[in-house]
DNA sequence: GAGTGGTCTAGACCACCCT
DNA sequence: GGGTGGTCTAGACCACTCC
């Protein structure tokens, strides 16, 4: 006899498994309904905890789970669109931008930055600190770096550190004309203090989105954010509504 | 007796681990070279190995590693940026861009691509498949979505599929006026078709691309790219030479 | 055939959340 | 205290590449 399937190469059972369970998400679950726990569904399927698991990190990879310790796993919504595309003259905290200016220190900046910002490698910036929340969730947390010399009326300024001092710089920072800038987008996973701010666990998947600010032949400023890659989606020129995912879904009741 | 450490939370060991290999491949290892392999190195770390993959996949996830099977781990080269800049009125295959046509099929496309489009649900569309090679390796995949009205001279054209129709498809879509285009970006898992052609395996982290663009107040298009997230870094004008990661690496030899 | 990474198992314990 | 997801182990077998 013939076999029908001529020379098939098996499905590992996690992919099969991710795609059931997807397709399940899709007809049977609404979103912010929670699953049955892994050891359960795992039982279900008759597979080792450890494959299921394996569908599951998946599925949160694509940001159609939501998983937190003690709790449970939940259907995820959409993603959120951020837009990240700033007219070419806007400086970071111009305008009417959602992030919030959370502090400000002065350091020396990492090797790499340092080399993007055309310092010395010993030289100290000011690195200020902002998180972006939309929905009252934190979507992503970013450090800018600015040299001294790109604000050199700060010193007289009243706070030594903290929100007020970010802010200060922010308005220095935006009296200089800015002649362009420069992004690129990359995945990264989340270093420990950005993973705390961002209510994830240290070495999540995020979207690092790095950004030169160019003004008068220097590299004024950059900054390096760092975006929830589970929970949103990057956008650039009003595309937020654009979604191109698995079929819609049911709201949460 | 006071203890040094007030309230430890032990760090996971996959995470200390991933920290220790990736402070060596900075300081003893060259690019491209091959590292002990997973069993050897799982021993003289006093782990399991399945721990130690845990440790490596976060390394590969950051671009710093390239496993083969069959073949080895080596350390992966810096990541390569890819211009994803378009001037708002360049028509996708317009002047000097390295996507190479591969094909061209007319089918109905998944219901969130026909939302995106405005088309109805069972519309069919052209659909070309593109490639982007930069140094040899394949690092994008994308399929091109372009209603059958966008392209209405299309019929008397020569072939009826393959890389010949593509590039037909693409040179009656410039024949249109683009009013402007939508842009956004987001992490995903290779599907096993693009997985195949990115030289990869199915369900590798991905950075997906989605545009729309404009014309004569319609949607006339909308192209879905997915990226290598190992391998490479979309950038936005001109940030080529951007490259904020660990301190630089010593070249192969 | 030997060696590599990829998949899978069946357990164990831990950190965290809720009640 | 009971339930959840997160970490870890020590194996096993498979698919792939290269010699």
């Amino acid at each position: 006899m013939g076999t029908t399937q001529p020379e098939t190469v098996p499905e590992p059972k996690y992919w099969h498994l991710k795609t059931v369970i997807g397709e399940a998400l899709d007809s049977e679950f609404a979103v912010g309904e929670i699953l049955p726990n892994e050891r359960e569904l795992a039982a279900r399927f008759g597979v080792a905890r450890a494959t299921l698991r394996q569908a599951l990190d998946q599925l949160e990879l694509e940001g159609r789970l939501q998983r937190r310790r003690g709790v449970g796993t939940t259907v995820a919504p959409p993603r959120v669109g951020v837009d990240v595309s700033t007219s070419p003259n806007d400086w970071p905290g111009a305008g009417g931008d959602a992030w919030q200016a959370a502090d400000c220190t002065l350091a020396v900046p990492p090797a790499a930055v340092a080399r993007a910002l055309d310092t010395e490698g010993d030289e100290t910036v000011h690195i200020v600190r902002r998180l972006l929340v939309t929905h009252g969730r934190p979507v992503a947390a970013e450090l800018l770096y600015v040299p001294a010399p790109s604000v050199p009326d700060l010193s007289a300024i009243d706070a030594p550190a903290g929100a007020t001092r970010a802010r200060a710089v922010l308005r220095e920072l935006r009296r200089l004309t800015l002649d362009g800038q420069d992004r690129a987008v990359e995945l990264g996973s989340a270093r420990a203090d950005d993973a705390r701010e961002l209510d994830r666990l240290p070495g999540a998947p995020v979207l690092v989105v790095t950004t030169r600010y160019f003004s008068g032949g220097r590299t004024a400023a950059a900054s390096v954010a760092t975006y929830r890659a589970d929970t949103c989606r990057l956008t650039f020129g009003d595309a937020g509504d654009l979604e191109i995912r698995q079929p819609s879904r049911r709201r949460a009741c």
